[in-house]
DNA sequence: ACATAATGCTAACAGTCATTTGCTCAATTT
DNA sequence: AAATTGAGCAAATGACTGTTAGCATTATGT
């Protein structure tokens, strides 16, 4: 009769999600079983269903709470007045900061999203295209007002988002190198590489 | 009894290891099944065992032929005598072309090597370890010599390696701008960020 | 035309999968 | 103290997993 313990912030399906993001990372989300998951949690894998209404909720909660997070960032740039590669430069370190900070979870998103069903799967697919119209369009304003180089805008968001979604062998980086360096690193080499 | 057709240069178990890496892209490793596979050949999948001997054993075809390319355009590379800055854009549009044209091949070793299992798994690791290594002696060189900002290394390549890994949204962009557009856009984008 | 090898099929195997049911026990509320 | 709720368990469900065995069919080489 293990329990599993919940303080007052983590609600018990908190905290199986959160196991559930750790294991999704590690081997995918078709190959995390349910009993893997409830081994984890200290439980019988029927005990799962007290708190969780499936293994496919687990997927959605982890993708679309991370998604939004993203959503809110990018809604709160476009409103500022800053300039176009300001505001680059402002979406690179939240993505980089993400990661960090929540790894387990940007990371489920952005590898295990082709797993979720289809109401949610088509939300997710046009969520993300948004957000990656979203990031052109900044691009392209940068571009017009002579801030950026006259490249693909679609190709320098593909550059960006999946140069910083590949922090999955950093944490071995981040001990070496600090978070805050990596941070400039990486903005010093694409910033440079977009500016005009 | 469909049988499965084989052209002077593809054998059967080709034609069943590359309908795997089209599904194994798709739909992950964990997430296809024989059945699965069998039904995309035209064929039970009892027969496919005629041609391969495992699942697993059709990962690893795909993982350590796809890896075999890149180990050997780097060790001629590092033979050559052009300059860093040279092999870093050479190592980017090799990248790049693989991606092009071999699309589900490279996108499998990519996403799907952890599900190697263990002489393998071991074996892949260790030439990804390795590989990213000799990329990031490469701009080291760089860095020493002039040619390139004085920025930490492995981060280098690990923008580099995700930015071009990332081609799976392209497909589309591919079709929009060309493809030596693309090649291009990415070189500017990322040799200029490096450059000094 | 005939032997042999290649390739297919059906049926079955022993596991594992996510999930449901019906139950018990402990904590909390009344 | 009694009732209600939360949270666990064992057992079972039917569907699906990779793989093997045994047998049938087709293609190939002589």
């Amino acid at each position: 009769m293990a329990k599993i313990k919940s303080n007052k912030t983590n609600t018990r399906k908190d905290v199986i999600i959160s196991k559930a993001a750790r294991l999704f990372r590690e081997k995918g989300y078709s190959a995390t079983s349910m009993r893997d998951l409830a081994e984890h949690v200290g439980v019988e894998a029927a005990s799962l269903y007290n708190h969780i209404k499936s293994k496919a909720e687990i997927l959605q909660e982890i993708c679309f709470k991370t998604a939004n997070q993203f959503m809110n960032h990018i809604t709160e740039l476009e409103l500022s007045d800053r300039s176009s590669i300001n505001k680059v430069e402002s979406i690179l370190r939240f993505h980089i900061s993400q990661m960090v900070n929540h790894y387990e979870e940007v990371y489920v998103m952005d590898r295990e999203w082709k797993h979720l069903t289809d109401p949610y799967l088509s939300n997710m697919q046009s969520q993300r295209r948004s957000y990656r119209q979203r990031i052109a369009a900044i691009i392209e304003e940068g571009i017009r007002k002579g801030e950026i180089k006259d490249i693909d805008a679609p190709t320098a968001v593909l550059i960006m988002l999946h140069a910083v979604s590949g922090i999955e062998s950093w944490h071995r980086s981040v001990k070496r190198i600090g978070s805050e360096m990596l941070e400039d690193n990486m903005v010093m080499i694409l910033v440079e590489g977009l500016k005009k």
